[in-house]
Formats: C-alpha cells, structure tokens, sequence
DNA sequence: TAGATTGTTAATCGATTAACAATC
DNA sequence: TAGATTGTTAATCGATTAACAATC
C-alpha cells in the first residue's frame, strides 16, 4: 500500500479532518472545496491538497472533494471503519475513566478486559467490562486477538508491562504513564503524558513574566 | 524577557528535559554533558544546545551543564516552580480522574474547584475539592485568581463555558472536549484530543492493511 | 465551452543537524 | 596548558505555501 513515507506531521491531522468532515455531514454539506475547508479549519488551502494527496486523489477537478467519500477514505485510512480490540491495564482513575468514555466504541474500538493487580477490582466489572488479573495478561492476550493496549499504570511497572504485552502480539501502545517507553521497531507507542501537556500550557501562561 | 520567538516544537520539548533532569537528580547525577543527554533521551546533542540556548547559556565549555541548576532553571521557564490555581469544569468521569491525578499538585497546580451542573454532585467533594454549581463559576473566578480551567465537559457546551471563563480572567484552557475552541490571542488553548490520539495509532497499525 | 478547482511542481520558510571558534 | 564541551554560525533537510497546468 504505502509508496513514498507519510509524515508524522500529515498522519497527526488526518482525525482532524475526519472530525470536520463529520461535522459537515451532519449540517448535510455534501461538497467541499479545499479553499472552503481551509477557511473552516484555520489551515491553507495548499496544505489540505498536499496532505490528501499522500493517500489518492480523492478531488475532483472543477468540483472539489465529495464529503460523503472523503470522511469514509480517512476513515479507512485510520482503520476506524472496523472493530478492534483494545484492553486497558491499570485499572486506576484514569484507567476507569478511559474504560467509561464513550466516544472509544464509536469509532470501532471494543474494549474486552481491563487488567489490575489490586484483589478488591479484579472480578468487578467497570463500564460492563470484567476486571480480570494482571497474572493472567500473557495467557488472556494468546486467546484472544488485541494488537492495541492503554497503559494506565504507576509508570515503575510499565516498560516490563509492555514488554510482556508485545511479547504477546500487541503491536501498539497508548501510554499514559510519564516516562518513555523502549519498544522494538515494529511496535508502535502513542504518548499521552499529561503533565507535560499541562507544562506547555504553563509555560504560555508565564513566558512574560 | 523575550527576545527571539521561541518555536512551539522547542517548548514541546522542554517538558522532556525537565523529565529526565529530574531522573539523573534521582540518580544523583550533577553533571552531564549535551552528548550524553543526548543519547540518553535519543536525540542530537545539537538540537539540546540549540534548545536550551534559546533560554540563555545554562552550561559551561569543557564542563557541560549542571543538572540541579538546570532543571531549575527549566522548571522556572515553564512556570513549574510556584503555585497555580486551576479549576476542573466538568465532573464526569475524565474530569474525577484528573481530580484524582497526584501528579498536579506535585508540579505547583492547586487545584481549587470543580463546577457541574449536576445537583447530586453539586456540594460533594472529589479527592478533597468541591463540587460547584456551574451557576457560580463567573462569581468564584472574580473573587478567585485563577488563570487556568481544565475543560472536561459535553462538547456542545464548551465554547460559551469557556467564552464565559475567559470573560472572568482566565487566560489558559486546557482542553479535553473533542473539539476545535475559538479564543482571542491572548488566550491559550491546549488541547488533548484522545480520540484524535488514539486514531493515530490506529493509523500505525493499520498502514501495511 | 468557460469557470472552477484539483493534483503537482517549484519556491519559501522553518527546524534540525553539522561544524567549529570561543572558552572554561 | 591541553582537553573537553559549550554557544553559535552555516549547511542540510523537511514541511509548508504558492503557482499553475491539467481537467472535470
């Protein structure tokens, strides 16, 4: 599929065009120029060309971009037009909290289990789903098909966590925890540290003083 | 203070640095050099000199740089070295988690408030800090000085919460509604999209398909 | 056909890396 | 002083924007 290597920069705005894309359809606009989404999106128009034309010309000269196929091939393109399974590990505030958003199984991720080590969670079920032990990770993840795990455990467990993950077919990681992860080449980590999130913002705030 | 404009991919970084200056601290490491900094966080030693001298000559030729004045030093360039109130609008379930999140406090967040408009939440306590009518946040932000608001809420009502909060004096958003806010200039907005981040590593997975 | 807008090449801009003189 | 490593300038690389021929 892939010819030439898409950049990091171009995959981190392809959800934000799903998301407009979204949005026009359900102000039922069924067309758009990339003149017209560049205004509602706050980019060029030069960019939007650019950045599709990395995936097919999904334009059409004269006339512009059909909403309908453009937020589909995207879709596709993010591999959200499918179910995949996720498990969450690390049953703690914002492992709970994640297992509760709902906006997850909208855009076709299921999650199946959620793992912990506290003996009072396991056996409990958070949002319909069973909290089971992490004991039984390795076992859990040979039966059944995740390639994706939400790491939302105390950060001194995560990198053997993930490692015994991916020693067991998981392929990517969202990680919450503040640290970096060393993975091999062909997994993939997504980082969400929220504290250096919360920094930046810090630092806007306090760059003038 | 500022000189030269400062690029939004170096202030990314800072957080990082800030990151591991504190990891060598724990180790009791005093001194390090951009080359084996470098290596330790896998990038050039060049991108952390460029980095750092943005801000001002933190290091010294032939020595390298002092790991306890330089943490510092990072710490108060992102605003990390004294007390910031923050407020949490929104206490669903990611609006509880970040409540309950110890890392805040940790980096000089109070955390002051949390607004719902849910009356059996409202007059409750989440990990010690109340629960306020929504109804009251534009009194609380005059008689309080707070600068920053997490933005946990339904999307649908985030603009005109946040309109409302800027009105009142806070300058920084942080903001976790799955979508794009409109701010004036001198207000900031960070924002944490999951499904946007959780999409991008769908894309990883899925990019060979 | 004429008008509009894409796909794509070329130009510009900014960020990263390399090199090295300054200096501790 | 000699060795090491910074601060900083120059070179390279990549990403964004502009321009325009292709074409619906």
């Amino acid at each position: 599929m892939m010819e030439k290597k898409i950049s990091m920069a171009v995959i981190r705005r392809l959800p934000r065009y799903y998301r407009y894309l979204r949005e026009l359809l359900n102000q039922n606009i069924t067309r758009i120029s990339s003149k017209e989404l560049a205004e509602r999106m706050n980019i060029t128009a030069s960019q939007i060309r650019q950045d599709l034309n990395c995936f097919g010309g999904f334009g059409q000269q004269g006339y512009g971009y059909n909403v309908t196929e453009l937020h589909q091939q995207i879709g596709f393109i993010l591999g959200v037009n499918k179910t995949q399974n996720i498990i969450i590990i690390g049953a703690g505030n914002l492992g709970q909290a994640l297992a509760n958003h709902a906006g997850f199984s909208k855009r076709g991720f299921n999650l199946t289990a959620i793992f912990d080590v506290d003996t009072d969670k396991i056996g409990t079920k958070i949002n319909g789903v069973e909290v089971l032990s992490l004991e039984n990770l390795g076992e859990y993840l040979e039966e059944n098909d995740i390639k994706i795990a939400i790491l939302t455990l105390p950060k001194q467990h995560t990198q053997k966590v993930a490692d015994l993950a991916i020693s067991h077919g998981v392929h990517g990681l969202w990680n919450f925890s503040h640290m970096d992860l060393e993975v091999p080449g062909d997994v993939f980590v997504e980082n969400v540290h929220l504290s250096d999130s919360l920094m930046t913002l810090s630092y806007h705030l306090n760059k003038n003083n």
